[in-house]
DNA sequence: CGTGTAAGGAATTCTGACACG
DNA sequence: CGTGTAAGGAATTCTGACACG
């Protein structure tokens, strides 16, 4: 949708915007923290968010973490948005049918 | 400052991104339509906004325009908004000596 | 488990030039 | 003027493996 999400950068502007290595970057990839696209060629494309995503990565690995639970807790905080979304939603719809202001 | 003026696309995925070839996008530089920075190996790296700004030129170029007459309705339109910024900015400032809210 | 590295190859990009118009 | 293309080389990226731990 936005800029944030178009997978448009490439491995060595992602290791120099997240201070990571080529090779750390891969192995998040690996463990399905990260999913890069790919051009025709085989070559990564990341977006701005997962960029976003691999300094938070770094910062959780700073502390210790391994990257089964990092991903664990990333999908409970998907999950976390997703819920919030629906109920907003769902409040949406009622103020509508109420046709009240906020 | 914000992702959208992020110098980080290379030339590949800009010329499918504006469907334009790559040849274009550099006679376009060479030109000084566009003003990518480069990596120490000398790739070539573009911003969101040097996206949008080849679609325009390319919609320019369609209608017969010139680069060097592209190139001054560029300068003269950076002028106006300039100008514009600039007015806002004293509105502000009388704004705030006279603590009006708008 | 997480990361560095050397290896060999493939994809990507670069420049300067010739061509056409 | 604006753009396509073939040419040769350089920078970038890729994978699979070995190493250490």
């Amino acid at each position: 949708m936005s800029y944030k999400d178009k997978k448009v950068i490439t491995i060595g502007i992602v290791s120099e915007l997240t201070g990571l290595s080529e090779r750390q970057i891969r192995y998040y990839e690996e463990r399905k923290l990260i999913l890069p696209d790919r051009t025709k060629g085989g070559t990564r494309k990341f977006s701005f968010l997962d960029v976003e995503r691999l300094i938070d990565i770094a910062n959780k690995m700073e502390d210790g973490m391994q990257t089964f639970e990092i991903r664990k807790m990333e999908k409970e905080e998907k999950k976390r948005t997703d819920r919030k979304t629906r109920d907003q939603m769902i409040r949406g719809q009622i103020n509508a049918a109420f046709n009240i202001r906020k």
